[in-house]
DNA sequence: ATATTTTCTGAAAAGTTTTGAAATAAACCT
DNA sequence: AGGTTTATTTCAAAACTTTTCAGAAAATAT
């Protein structure tokens, strides 16, 4: 057998197990265990595996999947997507977008394309969508990437949203009731408010599960909010209590 | 049987398999194994396979390719990789590291992952690389996103890059000669000279292919470079001319 | 239609790379 | 520390490629 079709089986054996002796290999395959070896050596130059005593280990991260938030998006996914859509109706063409990091704020800027907008982003995933289309102008706030999100966060994005004035800003968070709008990431907190700062106008994308719910951080009041968009899902009361607090509430 | 007609064939089952042996096709094909050879030098050529030692395969592998520049990681494909592997090895433990564009770096960068370093990038896929790793501590430029490149361009990154010193920048570039390094991108090169004047060392990674080349900008003097690692193909003519001039070569 | 040139094919010789085994060195475990 | 397991190095055999060449097939010219 020849030396491409090994290493491909092993990296077969390796996507199912996480790690696998050399001894195994080389009886699974029917080869020396000089050859495996040798593969091996190959495979993790390549950065395909990691090579241990005796045998080999899948490498940390998954290639596959970018970010470990795309599996969180699975919950009100249709949900999601329907903020999300509603969302980016509301932008004007041409126009300078402040997109948040979040799920559902990623669900608002997929959609954004045709508007041919600016955008400005601290989200790698939001960054990604359009790292090869020209039709969109995309500027990434530096940062210290913070993994379990892909956002960059630190005192570089900070400063980055200061400089800048933009048309909207399309947020996210954990959670809103009458007292306001809270987040569970504190590092996200400053870089959202500067956002807002630098917004004429701010809306924020929540689904009917974070509607009436609070998180550890308060991220601001509710007058510091222009367009709050939800799904049908959420309490009408708790809908109300806010549209009294004079916040102009959506439902998709 | 016609030429054409075997080419057609060959095709047909690598698109089946992802791996044929010569032998395999010269049976199936009812041809001798210097024919088929042949046959596979040409499909080789015009891009439509890979071939290997015993056989060829598929040249599509890694459907995860985010970014254009990927294809242009066809050329040189192997040589990139022990370039990006020589210039792994020489980053030490906890060190911090400056991470250029292309696709020479990206090999590198890609390899860092044991060595926990603290990484400064502009380059998009070299922050996707680490957006789920908690052992990589990655700090993002801002920036422009240059869409072809996944570079991160502009004052933003520019001035980004002036905040910081690290202890090693891996750099790639379009060409070296004694008279200096070139890139063609001429967005990039303020922003290259201020990796370079952060960096205690400054290393470049160049293909063969990029050997005794200009491009249309010229980025700096070899003097302003601690090491070029290429490949064992560039001419020994140009690397002794390089190397008269004080440059420090490693050829892998 | 026939002769001549060109291209293509398969086989053999010469040169590389890869492989598995043995010897030596290093790492791990108790 | 001592014993065991695993890695690295080394080397000859095997497998594979490249080169070369003569004959067959195809194309072109006469």
């Amino acid at each position: 057998m020849q030396s491409e079709q090994r290493k491909k089986q092993i990296q077969a054996i390796l996507s199912e197990r996480e790690f696998v002796s050399l001894e195994a290999l080389a009886r699974e395959i029917g080869a020396s265990p000089s050859t495996i070896r040798r593969d091996l050596i190959d495979l993790e130059n390549t950065g395909l595996l990691q090579r241990t005593h005796g045998g080999a280990r899948t490498v940390a991260r998954e290639t596959q999947d970018e970010f470990a938030f795309r599996n969180r998006l699975q919950r009100f996914e249709k949900e999601k997507a329907a903020i999300g859509q509603a969302a980016a109706t509301l932008v004007e063409t041409q126009q300078c977008v402040i997109c948040d990091t979040g799920t559902t704020v990623y669900e608002a800027a997929r959609r954004l394309e045709s508007k041919m907008p600016q955008i400005l982003t601290n989200s790698l995933p939001v960054a990604n969508l359009y790292a090869s289309s020209a039709g969109v102008e995309l500027i990434v706030s530096g940062g210290v990437l913070y993994p379990r999100l892909g956002a960059l966060v630190g005192p570089v994005a900070e400063k980055f949203f200061g400089q800048f004035n933009a048309n909207l800003a399309i947020m996210g968070g954990d959670g809103v009731t009458a007292d306001g709008i809270y987040n569970s990431h504190t590092l996200l907190i400053d870089i959202q408010r500067k956002m807002m700062d630098a917004a004429e106008r701010v809306i924020f994308c929540l689904d009917s599960g974070k509607v009436g719910r609070r998180s550890v951080s308060r991220l601001c009041d509710l007058d510091r909010v222009d367009l709050l968009i939800t799904d049908r899902k959420a309490s009408p009361e708790i809908l109300d209590s806010l549209r009294q607090r004079g916040l102009e509430v959506e439902t998709v």
